[in-house]
DNA sequence: GCCCAGGTGAAGT
DNA sequence: ACTTCACATGGG
């Protein structure tokens, strides 16, 4: 446990002893798909989380919630960005474990894994199959501004850009394939209608996904249609913090054979067996 | 036109 | 268990 610091400065709350750390390459190495860069110059993202709009910024090693804040607002960052895991001990033993996590740790420091909400991500990671980043951000934004409510933002100045909730499973249930065809979500739409049904309606607990072990939330995942192993994975990775996951997408199926393979064409079951010997409990993070 | 993009489900060996 | 193919959609 790390021992982060909270302080207010003006309207802005600051959260300090989080070293290493860059909110750039967290939010934008393709974990969360919601932040915009506001930043002209600094280091800033907007964002919606949980169903409010969050402004944050980087100064040095430190992470600014800008204001107005307020009780909530500062758990709910300190808790989407797991403050209280500390990252600095995580890069230290995964330099241990393999020289090439050291090479990428030196490339890009300071990658934290969020906890962005489970539904949130099931849906986003659903619509990631066989898609592109951009096309992704898309769909997800357009399901928002379709479905979600509309986030009332409270803040002088800028009143021009307006924010949407991630929609709920109970008003995604009520869409109809049309709808969310419109979204882009293309052959994955009938997928997310089926997740929404059976969560809305209380045939499958999501929340209760997280007091699981790893393999029984796994499979309980691997239920639904429209998620496989990898999918399975990024949701237990990036929403309920089992870092153990490792979810194995076209890239880390590359990088895996070269460094590992001899660049040889190895199945995706000997990859994940491999990677969860050799990085156990912080194979997500590697 | 053709191939690829954070894979997955279904059908066929 | 392993292999093959279709799947919407958009960009290069």
């Amino acid at each position: 446990m790390a021992e982060v610091v909270v302080e207010s400065t003006g309207d802005d709350v600051r959260f300090s002893k989080i070293a290493p750390f860059s909110l750039k390459d967290t939010l934008m190495c393709g974990q969360a798909f919601r932040w915009q860069s506001t930043g002209n110059d600094v280091c800033a993202y907007t964002g919606v989380v949980r169903g409010k709009v969050l402004r944050v910024r980087q100064e040095g090693e430190c992470l600014i919630l800008e204001g107005p804040t307020n009780e909530d607002s500062v758990a709910m960052t300190r808790d989407y960005f797991a403050l209280d895991v500390d990252l600095g001990e995580i890069e230290r033993r995964l330099r241990e474990i393999d020289p090439a996590l050291g090479t990428a740790i030196d490339f890009a420091p300071g990658i934290r894994l969020l906890r962005q909400d489970p539904w949130e991500a099931m849906v986003t990671f659903i619509i990631s199959a066989r898609n592109s980043i951009p096309l992704i951000r898309r769909s997800v934004e357009l399901l928002a501004e379709k479905y979600g409510d509309p986030i009332p933002e409270g803040r002088n100045g800028d009143a021009c850009e307006a924010y949407f909730a991630f929609p709920s499973p109970e008003m995604l249930a009520g869409a109809d394939i049309e709808g969310l065809l419109q979204c882009r979500t293309g052959f994955k739409a009938p997928y997310i209608s089926e997740a929404a049904e059976r969560i809305a309606s209380g045939e499958f607990d999501l929340a209760g996904v997280g007091d699981l072990e790893y393999a029984e939330a796994k499979s309980r995942l691997m239920e639904f249609r429209g998620i496989g192993n990898k999918v399975a994975d990024c949701i237990l990775l990036f929403a309920f913090g089992f870092y153990g996951a490792f979810p194995i997408d076209v890239w880390v199926t590359r990088i895996m054979r070269y460094f590992f393979f001899d660049s040889k064409k190895v199945p995706l079951r000997v990859i994940s067996e491999f990677a969860h010997e050799k990085f156990g409990d912080l194979a997500g993070y590697a």
